[in-house]
DNA sequence: AAGGTGACCAAGG
DNA sequence: TCCTTGGCCACCT
């Protein structure tokens, strides 16, 4: 079994909403390790298949997946698009619109 | 025990 | 807008 860390990490992936995505920083915040964006890759990477998780809506901050083999991409794209989540030009997702904003502040209001 | 690696990120050029 | 650089943190030699 892995750490608490990476129990942490599932958790909180497995509760992004379907149309949703997260950053990979915004999750190891979320598991209460902020900084520690690169562990959650490895902790996907790393992930036992059966738990499910919807490891297609994490992507990095740029809005773009991280994923190193061209056809995990596409079907990570694939995935997210029927969910709803649209793609721009260059393949990358537009934050603003589609990013979890799980017990994260509002952008702003007033 | 020390160094390398990776599904990262923000700031600068 | 793209590429580079330094900093991050846990896992694996």
């Amino acid at each position: 079994m892995s750490s608490k860390l990476f129990e942490r990490i599932y958790k909180v992936v497995s509760s992004i909403p379907e149309g949703k995505v997260a950053t990979y920083g915004q999750v190891a915040a979320l598991a209460g390790h902020p900084g520690a964006a690169r562990v959650v890759g490895w902790a996907l990477h790393s992930a036992p298949e059966p738990l499910a998780l919807p490891w297609h809506r994490v992507i990095s901050a740029t809005g773009k997946s991280s994923l190193p083999e061209r056809s995990a991409r596409q079907l990570q794209r694939a995935l997210l698009e029927q969910e709803g989540v649209r793609f721009d030009r260059q393949g990358r997702v537009d934050l603003a619109t589609f990013q979890w904003q799980g017990h994260e502040p509002a952008p702003k209001a007033s």
